[in-house]
DNA sequence: TTGTCTTATGTTAGCGTTAACAGGATTAAG
DNA sequence: CTTAATCCTGTTAACGCTAACATAAGACAA
């Protein structure tokens, strides 16, 4: 194939390919864009220039002048939890097909920072937004409802959205782990999280259990928080602590299942009896879990689900007339694993 | 604070504010983006209207008029392995204060993949471009060359680059820990691997491997390959099956750490002296590993400073008049940790 | 006073593309 | 042969913003 790279650094445009192929902008645009009716030897001429010189096109002006953009802002807390990823896998999936591109930002779990990504986003006219949560500023929760696009808040719906929500009821999530620890007969009952006052689902949750184990007269016994370092390590430190502090629970609830499995690692480690001396439980369905040989009890929570569900609503949207408003509730399933007692 | 959203829907505009705050607009323009002398009472004006209407700009038309994007292009393999979103968090920190902002493109490893998000990425013109590897489609290099921008390319240096190269040598660092296992004294060698032809970094991480067993004249006994699937349950199973089929091996090289402590913690659970009866050693120094009793020796792969670097690359560019072509090499250490017997 | 410099604002002309409309050429229908 | 329909291509005017230049008013020195 014979190059002919653009050697004088002056970027090229639209009106290159229009001269090295001999017709108009206007009709190289619409060779580039397979729109409207072009003959078969233009749009070959046009072709074969457009990639001779390696012109690329320029969506900035493409976007000014069709006031389309086929980018989805897509708003999270991290990408180090993998949890994120996994719902990020579920949008890019649901967007396929659809020519929109998701475009990532990370809060790190800071409203302002939030605030911040999502004018920074609003900026560049997306199609559409999918942020996690339902809590955000008065600054951030204007923008999202003036900005006139869809809007996907996500992975939680206990609470009021701006626009339309998909996910899971934390609380009622936390609900049923109480209902099935309190089944199973444990009753010293001990929690273990992250020192994270801002993850609302986290704390949703932690309301819930304690609803939970209200209805049979209990409540958590002790607990312990962490911040930083390594999910895993925090987990065994915690866990050893937790144990030496109160030596009568029973039961340990963990915020997510890195932290569950440090804690189950220390416990094995250490001669405790699984579940029949201690049970132990987290929150996320990790696939992590499958690598160990005791298995985690925890539940799912529909990440990739959640993020398919988000993406469809904003790619099916232009089609049925902008309403918006949908609310997608999904039902996170306990997975028992080894570390609960069956009664 | 009184709101007077936008009602109506018509996006809001520079002339909304001008009219609003009865000033041109382009002294609007000079205040939102503080440049030029504005006076005091007229900068004030125009931010109240500009919160009070809820403006956000437009960078499309921003970018377009001013010939300049904030943003720089970060194209990785993947977002589930936990490496590339600490890659990214150096990135981030790297283009901290420079205006620039990441924007993530994923290839899942498919060179037809990563070219079109590169071309649909250079199609936003953004100020620069990160990608992980030296290996690219012809296609994409050529974009690459011609695109006029400054290019990084991360995470290895064994090849040549397009333009500046950050990274480290990973046929030396297999190199490495080859000399490791042999100094110490292992002699029966397996390697467990995932089965993907076009992770290049891998690929020469073996071959490496293998140069140092062959000075001692050494060799690869058995291999494992895997693909899909939670990696530390792969690790557990290839574990046992590489063991099962060549009982005489002493030693484990896994090709990423999540699969090298998945065979660790079979090896414990099935009561293998480690490292006296075997040894193993991973890749990445995952700081997941913190939380096993066992260390997995493993070796630093220098991403959060890769990342550091490529982004200082790209954002101190501009000042010393696009010259380019850097290129570091920086140094991943061994951690020895508890699997390697020491003598 | 005059002229020069500084500060604060406005005016004009694009940036590179696409929507909308305008034709000429060719084909089909009556 | 006329009329309409279809196909292909071109022209014009935005899209919303900013660079560059223009201008007016005040400050200050000579």
């Amino acid at each position: 194939m014979s190059r002919e790279p653009n050697e004088n650094r002056r970027p090229l445009t639209l009106r290159d390919v229009s001269e090295a192929s001999g017709v108009s902008e206007m009709t190289v645009s619409r060779v580039l864009r397979n729109r409207g009716d072009v003959s078969v030897a233009t749009r070959e001429r046009v072709l074969e220039a457009a990639k001779r010189l390696g012109y690329v096109p320029n969506k900035i002006a493409g976007a000014l002048a069709s006031q389309r953009v086929n980018l989805v802002g897509v708003i999270i807390p991290s990408l180090g939890n993998l949890v994120f990823p996994e719902v990020l896998g579920g949008i890019s999936d649901g967007l396929e097909g659809s020519g929109l591109q998701p475009v990532v930002g990370v809060t790190d779990y800071s409203p302002e920072k939030e605030e911040t990504v999502l004018y920074e986003m609003l900026s560049w006219r997306p199609s559409g937004v999918i942020l996690a949560g339902l809590e955000h500023s008065d600054a951030a929760r204007a923008m999202l409802s003036n900005s006139g696009i869809p809007i996907v808040e996500i992975m939680d719906v206990d609470g009021e959205g701006v626009d339309s929500v998909v996910g899971i009821s934390h609380r009622r999530a936390g609900r049923q782990m109480a209902d099935a620890i309190v089944g199973s007969g444990y009753k010293h009952i001990g929690f273990l999280g992250s020192k994270m006052p801002e993850d609302h689902r986290a704390r949703k949750r932690l309301e819930g259990f304690r609803e939970g184990l209200a209805v049979a007269g209990l409540d958590i016994e002790d607990q312990e928080f962490y911040a930083g370092g390594s999910a895993l390590a925090k987990g065994r430190e915690m866990t050893q602590a937790i144990l030496e502090r109160s030596p009568q629970l029973d039961f340990l609830y963990y915020s997510n299942d890195m932290i569950g499995a440090g804690g189950m690692l220390w416990c094995l480690e250490n001669g405790k009896r699984v579940p029949e001396e201690i049970g132990l439980a987290g929150f996320n369905g990790l696939p992590l879990l499958d690598g160990f040989s005791c298995r985690l009890a925890t539940m799912d929570a529909c990440r990739r689900e959640i993020g398919l569900k988000a993406a469809e609503i904003i790619s099916g949207m232009p089609h049925e007339g902008v309403i918006g408003g949908e609310r997608i509730v999904l039902e996170p399933k306990l997975e028992w694993g080894d570390t609960i007692r069956k009664r």
